[in-house]
DNA sequence: TCAACTGGCATACGATGCGTATGCAAACTT
DNA sequence: AAGTTTGCATACGCATCGTATGCCAGTTGA
């Protein structure tokens, strides 16, 4: 059949709002895209996004949702690579490090997003790749490899310190010179959580 | 003498403008704040502004550098109070997590300071509260407190856990109950700086 | 199958806010 | 005291947002 059904008309017409805002919001900045633009360049009208995701805000919440299940899925893929759940823990916090790297996911998820929506806890996906941290936090307490400790605060005091760290390294004049550094006093902090100390 | 100098006159309104784009920036947000609502609120127009400060953007940059003097002043207050320099390293970290609370410097400095004007490294001041903390490591460093690490790197990680600690916090609902457990694994991931590890 | 209906998107309009160009008066200069 | 500079206000044009309205395709029920 020639003719698609509605929902896939409209499952259709959500992606290609998503992708387009999410190559506007990468580039220019929520606040500098033009919602007419970006629908425009969908082959859309503003109509459409406001029928479909109710403001701009709401297409921003769209697309971090979506980020966020990618970063989601590539922290767990670092995890599950390491040799030991404490190397795990590091890996997947360093993987969000360098992501956390990419333009993308920097200026939409670290910078504009927390202006715009507020703190990640009240995202409506409640950040799920701070969910995996903490739940990774937990395993390492119950396994005894790391002294008990509040588990989610743990997890978005690390998960800040690698956040804010991207930053600093992309807007550092050596990148890689720099993220090195970051790396090594990352895993001094983190250490700060393994056992007992004397 | 009625009439005064053109100094003062230019400092009086630089003054009014600033104090009166922080308090619209506090309360409503960045993008929010109408240019022309905050001017008139303090008897002035854009013209004033424009002529001040460049544009909405310069003036968020006098505010904020207000802003991080004034945490500057209070972090070394609270590093002065301590009983040793580890301990300054530490009370001066959670005076910025306390502070980070405030919501009017959470609204400036934390989200929309870093989404207007990018990273703080490249802010007019460099964010001195940040060189401040890197300062406090150096010194610890030096004393054979804490092992050799990348200051500025250490400084910002611990800036950055803090940071988004408070964003935490703030969002949380039972604030109080979740600073303690924040400031408890900060403690911890902080004694990952202090000597060898057996 | 056909008629009524629903839903998805486009179009049109009004309102708001920003940046620049211009004007004016008070304060500095010599 | 006349000329000059400077600080700020006013006025205009442009871009962008949110809502109200309209239209057509797809859906539903007899």
């Amino acid at each position: 059949m020639v003719a698609k059904r509605r929902a896939e008309m409209v499952e259709e017409t959500r992606g290609k709002l998503v992708r387009a805002a999410r190559k506007a919001f990468a580039e220019k900045g929520y606040a500098a895209s033009s919602m007419d633009d970006f629908t425009a360049e969908a082959g859309l009208t503003r109509g459409a996004l406001y029928h479909n995701f109710g403001d701009k805000k709401g297409l921003l919440q769209a697309v971090i949702a979506e980020l966020d299940a990618e970063i989601l899925v590539r922290m767990a893929a670092a995890r599950a690579r390491a040799a030991t759940p404490w190397q795990g823990l590091l890996d997947e916090s360093i993987a969000y490090l360098e992501m956390a790297l990419e333009p993308e996911i920097q200026r939409i998820m670290l910078l504009d997003g927390p202006a715009v929506l507020g703190d990640p806890s009240r995202w409506p996906n409640q950040s799920a790749c701070l969910r995996a941290t903490a739940q990774t936090i937990e395993r390492l307490i119950e396994a005894g490899t790391i002294r008990p400790v509040d588990a989610e605060a743990a997890a978005r005091l690390l998960n800040g310190a690698a956040l804010n760290a991207a930053l600093w390294i992309a807007a550092a004049d050596d990148p890689p010179a720099v993220l090195a550094k970051a790396v090594e006093a990352f895993r001094r902090l983190a250490e700060g959580l393994l056992g007992a100390r004397p």
